[in-house]
DNA sequence: GTAGGGTTAG
């Protein structure tokens, strides 16, 4: 039997492990052992360092952090070589507090650890520490080393302190490139065209010649930015100067072709991309297959993914993304799931990308499903998951969930991102909860247009049309300029609450002040706005002017109208053309039928309904037609012996039977069994959009309030909505219809006008 | 052992 002290390895031959071009870890691990054993450790410091940076390499850094305390008197390279092997793995605060480990230790700080240093100050976004070392390097006498210097404006800039990274920036003898190009990606990366190209002509001017990365920062700048065009064309002039652009030129680039839809230019980068040979790249290949997603070619861009992307991140990634975008759902999250299957060590990104691609396309159980998997599976959410997954919440109104997500974000810092508070306030406003959508929106430390339109959305949705007004006032005073879904908010607010000539008004200077081109909602909107005011043939009139073919918001908004003004010529063309646009669309028959119905047309109700069955339409029309029946029941609830009374009971006993036949859902006894009869009328005044969207009946939140009201007044059941409110525990709820309001609290209802 | 530029999710 071989004893332990016979492979005893001589001092040599760990040296020669040590000297090995690439020792393995093992090596490494074996010749640390040996030379502890032999008594060369600690006390060599050139070993130690030797041994210690084969650690970091093989990013061991328990193993080199233990050594670097073994040893009795370490010497500053021993430190700078950790510090710079944890920033080189990002372990910024791990090489800073090596860093002040270092100090206390009374070691002096040579110019090669403070660029590192800074580096891992940007890497934190930590002013304080960076400017404690910015002092540090200038009582040592560091601080016009030329490495020192543009680090220090890099981490200036980095930490939005422009004013401090001018100020280093101005004050240098020499600039470098170097610190030329991290200042000229700071403006680009800012938006700030004017600034950056400036900046790169004095460069140019004072003598120092640009390099790729003074291009590629640019270029990536103005692609983050959203200056798409800009930075294509930076692309071009660099390869026309002569320039040869490299990985990180075609990576910033081909996500800007993409946005600007230039297919052409984007093969044209392709080919570049084989003729240089970057087709194996990651960060190239998922930029590839992002561009070709974005420019709908979905077949180039699966075939790239076939070719070379299968088993890196990034491009499952770019390629799930390019799937949800062109609407293909289903391969999107078969993709994801053979990922999975595969083994791919899927991230932040992958999950995030499906949850939004499933809250996107109407997928909402399945997000918040997935929104849950990824945290079983232990990946934690982002500052961008949380507004991704919200929407889901606001679309079922699921306010526990949302509510999750939001003691989440709060936990987590991220409740201040724009972003995220803006899905926030989105998503209590949806889930009824305005007062609490609204004191989020007061606490947001800043607001972007998306933060506006969520709360004005939300006040018009919950028919708080003074709201929405005192905030688009508000707003307009603020340096946010309104979009076209503020005016689709102002303008849906000024036709609920009748204001017809301030919404006749915002309508002109939408286009005259604001330079937005009306959309179908706007139209809509007005056709709902002049139609409530019974101005129907100045709506009619509207709509026959408009520039383009009305859709099925506007003779939505005409028909809802003529409803209400029980207009017959008018309604029939509107449905009509209704009929064309939407034959599956069950409201719109009823509509009509409404119409007529309280016009005692009950020919035109039974064409009406022939024309539904032909048409093969079944969705909840059972409850359309009680809806019916209680109108003609409360028409003739005073007068009992109105001659039409026993037609008309004969009518719907037909129309009951009918119903079961045809298996229509929720039925007449199911809906109203357990409703008080004086409760009946109040419960059949309206519904509300929340109730509607806890149904299914809209199966969106996206749309604009207006086609949100056309559903409403169309879609059916309310009864049935409070039953399965009630089921979700909600105490109290306000909704409104188009021009009654309803409350709802401890499972009684109650109902009124708002003017 | 030192400084600047890259993809995919809102």
């Amino acid at each position: 039997m071989v004893s332990r002290q016979s492979v005893t390895i001589p001092f040599g031959s760990f040296l020669q492990l040590l000297h090995h071009p690439s020792p393995s870890l093992l090596q490494a691990q074996q010749a640390h052992a040996g030379l502890l054993k032999s008594g060369h450790l600690p006390a060599d410091a050139h070993l130690a360092t030797k041994l210690l940076s084969l650690y970091a390499d093989h990013l061991r850094f328990p193993d080199a952090s233990l050594l670097l305390h073994s040893i009795t008197d370490p010497d500053p390279f021993l430190f700078s070589t950790l510090i710079s092997a944890f920033t080189r793995s990002r372990l910024f605060s791990a090489a800073l507090s090596l860093l002040s480990r270092m100090l206390a230790l009374g070691l002096t700080l040579d110019p090669f650890v403070l660029p590192t240093a800074f580096k891992a100050c940007a890497g934190l976004l930590s002013l304080p520490h960076g400017r404690q070392l910015h002092s540090l390097s200038l009582v040592t006498g560091h601080s016009s080393d030329p490495f020192v210097q543009s680090s220090l404006v890099h981490m200036y800039l980095k930490c939005r302190a422009m004013v401090d990274a001018h100020r280093v920036f101005d004050r240098m003898t020499q600039r470098s490139v170097v610190s030329w190009s991290a200042l000229i990606a700071a403006y680009a990366s800012r938006g700030n065209v004017v600034e950056a190209m400036k900046l790169f002509g004095l460069m140019r001017g004072s003598g120092v010649e640009p390099n790729s990365v003074t291009w590629n920062g640019l270029i990536a700048g103005f692609s983050h930015s959203g200056h798409s065009h800009k930075s294509a064309t930076l692309f071009q002039r660099m390869h026309a100067e002569g320039f040869i652009p490299d990985r990180p030129s075609v990576s910033s680039t081909l996500p800007v072709v993409g946005d600007i839809e230039d297919v052409a230019f984007g093969g044209q980068i392709h080919g570049y991309v084989i003729k240089v040979g970057l087709e194996s790249d990651s960060c190239v290949v998922s930029a590839l297959i992002d561009m070709y997603g974005k420019c709908r070619r979905t077949e180039e861009m699966v075939r790239i993914f076939d070719e070379v992307g299968m088993m890196e991140v990034g491009s499952c990634n770019a390629l799930v993304a390019g799937l949800s975008r062109n609407g293909l759902v289903n391969n999107a999250l078969q993709a994801f799931r053979e990922f999975q299957g595969q083994g791919i060590d899927l991230n932040v990104v992958s999950w995030t990308s499906i949850v939004a691609c499933c809250a996107q396309n109407g997928k909402d159980m399945e997000a918040l499903e997935l929104f849950r998997e990824m945290q079983f599976v232990g990946v934690e959410p982002n500052l961008v998951t949380i507004p991704c997954v919200l929407p889901a919440c606001a679309n079922i109104a699921t306010l526990m969930h949302g509510k999750s997500a939001h003691c989440f974000s709060l936990r987590k810092g991220f409740s201040e991102d724009v972003y995220v508070a803006s899905a926030l306030v989105d998503m209590y406003a949806k889930c009824g909860r305005i007062r609490d959508a609204r004191t989020i929106f007061d606490a947001m430390p800043s607001r972007n247009v998306v933060s506006w339109n969520a709360m004005m959305g939300g006040y018009a949705m919950h028919g708080k049309a003074k709201d929405v007004m005192e905030l688009f006032n508000l707003m307009q005073a603020s340096p946010q300029k309104p979009d076209f879904i503020t005016f689709t908010c102002v303008l849906s607010a000024c036709s609920q609450a009748g204001l017809t000539e301030e919404g006749e008004r915002h309508f002109y200077k939408m286009h005259q002040e604001h330079g937005i081109v009306a959309r179908m909602e706007h139209y809509a909107c007005m056709v709902s706005l002049l139609g409530r005011a019974g101005k129907l043939e100045e709506a009619y009139d509207l709509i026959r002017g408009m520039p383009s073919e009305p859709d099925a918001c506007v003779w939505g908004a005409l028909l809802g109208s003529c409803r209400v003004h029980g207009n017959v010529r008018l309604g029939e063309i509107a449905a009509e053309k209704l009929f064309e646009l939407e034959p599956g669309n069950a409201g719109n028959y009823v509509l009509l039928s409404n119409i007529y119905a309280a016009k005692g047309m009950w020919d035109g109700v039974d064409k009406v309904r022939d024309i539904m069955k032909s048409m093969g339409v079944r969705k909840n029309p059972g409850c359309s037609w009680i809806e019916i029946k209680n109108k003609v029941h409360m028409m003739l609830a005073g007068d009992k012996s109105h001659p039409q009374m026993n037609q008309i009971a004969d009518r719907l006993e037909k129309l009951s039977v009918e119903m079961k036949r045809l298996g229509y859902l929720p039925s007449t006894d199911f809906v109203l069994q357990d409703v008080e009869e004086q409760d009946k009328e109040q419960i059949l005044c309206g519904h509300s959009e929340k109730l509607a969207i806890a149904l299914g009946l809209i199966n969106t939140s996206r749309g604009t309030p207006l086609r949100v009201i056309k559903n409403l007044r169309i879609c059916g059941d309310c009864h049935v909505a409070i039953k399965f409110i009630s089921s979700f525990e909600r105490r109290e709820i306000f909704v409104r219809d188009t021009n009654r309001f309803h409350h709802f609290k401890d499972g009684v209802c109650s109902c009124g006008d708002y003017w």
